[in-house]
DNA sequence: ATAGGGTTAG
């Protein structure tokens, strides 16, 4: 045994915790041989104290120097020393030094490989640096397992996203009679968040009651987060309503999850709740902030998260910079995106991706393509996003050159087996009208997903070709993927396209009696198809059927409504309608003014014309 | 005598 090795050593007498004046008390008959082991503790106890204080300054390289000096010196190192060392090397995650130590352990000490003291300390060292297979095998081999290095291969786990194995590390644990501590149960519950595992998440919650954790805001803020990430907002907030004391990790996990569920306004609400609290926001608080302020398009809101973010000094990293840029572009203003992209010292891939497909939506393909060749010059590879962001800018102003270079890209590296690339390539065919080669593309990938078949779909919709819809729409099914809302919508499209107006209305009921409550765009469709066709009455039904049907017309499905009035006959429809956008305010767009105009003038009505042309103006004056 | 923990963009 280890304990043994240490008696039968003559110096390295492990120093007592609180080093006494041990030299005043050397009584003078002491033999030599005593004196030396004397003078050996004195020394020993000097470099302890120097490795140590190294460690805590984080100068763990230095400290292990010192280990070839007391080798010199004939100076046994012992395990705490050891010890002190690997935790220096944990706290700064030094992969190469602790490895070195490790070796020296192996040389220098073939007994500590036995101290259990040493073992779990390495298991530690090797999971805090993410060397699965070195920690999971030490683990293994240990002779006495415990809560701390049950806690770093559990954490490890989590950290590297193997959740299964980090939950089923948490079981054994518990199987194995060591009781889960407050340290553990944080990411015990991280781990469930991922896999969206409620029913254990909330068995931990229990645990949590019940061992009186609830109080920690480390494990009540993980908590939070855990039930946000299973999309159960009601828990979540009621754990943060109950937290006695709230940290800002606390405050942003509540807002997070508020952002991550799609309810921004609350994330918002929870922001200046924190700062009414004058808690101190982080670049997390910040960056939720400011994609809530994106997503609901709060212009002001997201202005003074920029400015909070200046203004408390914090780092602009690649997160907190995307998520301004982001914010800039979702409002509209390009130009402060572009001052905040160039003031980022640090982008990343990503961060191209943003600017890219944000130049992209507002039609400023040049300038995306601009950014791709400077891209290029930062020796970046395209990924994915890039090149689906480059092709739909292709296909938006009908670009098949550098569609098929894009394409080109693609293969060349291996990014046609993304679904969300191939969708795009197909797209960009098809708006190049080349449905033929979009064809191709189709038929040769592997995988599909909903919205590459409804790609496809759509296109032959468009062009009338019902019967190619209806076969996609039946080997969908085949291939077990369900189709969706939209899916229908182009097979009724493609009806209506091709003049058969029965089926077209066939399948339209067909999508109710499976108990799917169509949205605008079935019903608007269906509208302006039956107008197409010549079936005018019938789709002034329909337009009265959808109202009844609970849905509120917005302005396509006005202008389709409006489309089938052709003839005097109408002119009550008409009026209705030009009422109905009147009184709920609803943007003239320039097809409605138009068509109301138009009707006017049929009829001969100048009065309500004007009406219609004032309002036109007005309108377009405030928008400009 | 002794070690450790949660949140973030497309």
């Amino acid at each position: 045994m280890a304990s043994l090795a240490f008696t039968t050593t003559p110096s390295p007498q492990f120093p007592p915790f609180k080093p006494k004046k041990s030299h005043k008390f050397i009584p003078t008959h002491l033999t030599k041989l005593q004196e030396d082991a004397k003078s050996h503790q004195v020394l020993y106890k000097s470099y302890f104290h120097r490795i140590s204080s190294l460690c805590k300054e984080g100068q763990v390289q230095e400290a292990v120097n010192l280990l070839a000096e007391m080798e010199l010196k004939n100076l046994k190192v012992g395990p705490q020393i050891y010890g002190e060392l690997l935790q220096g090397c944990v706290y700064q995650r030094a992969l190469f030094t602790g490895r070195q130590i490790h070796a020296h352990i192996v040389k220098h000490g073939n007994f500590f490989t036995e101290n259990e003291y040493i073992e779990s300390k390495l298991v530690i060292f090797y999971a805090k640096c993410d060397v699965l297979e070195v920690s999971n095998c030490l683990f293994r081999r240990l002779l006495v397992q415990n809560v701390f290095s049950w806690a770093a291969i559990i954490g490890m786990h989590c950290r590297m996203g193997f959740s299964e194995e980090a939950l089923l590390g948490f079981v054994e644990m518990q199987r194995n009679g060591f009781l889960p501590d407050n340290f553990v149960v944080p990411n015990a519950l991280k781990a469930c968040g991922a896999l969206g595992w409620i029913g254990l998440a909330k068995g931990v919650h229990g645990y949590v009651v019940k061992m009186g954790f609830g109080e920690c805001v480390f494990v009540a803020s993980s908590l939070v987060d855990m039930y946000g990430k299973c999309g159960i907002l009601e828990d979540a907030r009621k754990v943060f309503d109950g937290m006695l004391e709230r940290n800002v990790v606390a405050w942003n996990s509540m807002i997070v999850s508020y952002v991550q569920n799609g309810m921004s306004e609350e994330a918002v609400e929870v922001f200046y709740d924190m700062r009414v609290e004058g808690i101190e926001p982080t670049r997390v608080t910040v960056s939720s902030f400011l994609s809530a302020s994106a997503n609901i398009g709060a212009l002001e809101e997201g202005k003074q998260g920029h400015a909070i973010a200046v203004l408390g000094g914090l780092e602009l990293d690649n997160i907190l910079g995307t998520s301004i840029i982001n914010f800039y572009f979702k409002v509209g203003l390009i130009d402060d995106a572009e001052l905040v992209f160039s003031r980022m010292l640090e982008k990343d891939v990503v961060t191209w991706n943003l600017l890219i497909s944000g130049y992209a939506q507002f039609g400023q393909v040049d300038k995306a393509l601009n950014i791709c060749q400077l891209m290029r010059s930062e020796n970046l590879r395209f990924d994915a996003v890039t090149l689906a962001s480059l092709l739909s800018a292709s296909a938006d102003i009908r670009n098949m050159k550098l569609g098929k270079e894009g394409h080109c890209y693609c293969i060349r590296n291996n990014l046609e087996s993304d679904v969300v690339v191939v969708s795009n390539i197909v797209d960009m065919y098809v708006k190049c009208d080349r449905i033929d080669y979009a064809r191709q593309v189709f038929n040769s990938s592997v995988k599909r997903d909903i919205i590459l078949w409804n790609t496809m779909l759509a296109a032959y919709a468009e062009l009338g070709q019902s019967g190619e819809a209806l076969k996609l729409f039946y080997q969908m099914q085949l291939e077990g993927v369900p189709p969706n809302a939209i899916s229908w919508n182009s097979v009724i499209l493609g009806f209506l396209r091709s003049g058969q107006v029965n089926e077209a209305t066939d399948m339209f009921l067909q999508l109710h009696s499976l108990g799917v409550q169509p949205d605008w765009i079935p019903w608007t469709t269906l509208i302006s198809g039956l107008a197409q066709n010549g079936f005018q009455d019938e789709a002034i039904l329909v337009f009265q059927q959808m109202q009844e049907a609970g849905i509120t017309p917005n302005t396509t499905s006005l202008f389709s409504a409006l489309s089938a009035c052709t003839d005097k006959a109408a002119l009550h429809y008409v009026k209705a309608i030009h009422g109905y956008v009147t009184r709920h305010n609803i943007w003239l767009s320039i097809p409605i003014a138009t068509s109301l105009l138009d009707m006017y003038a049929k009829c001969g009505i100048t009065d309500q014309e004007n009406c219609a042309f004032d309002m036109i103006l007005s309108k377009e004056s405030i928008m400009q």
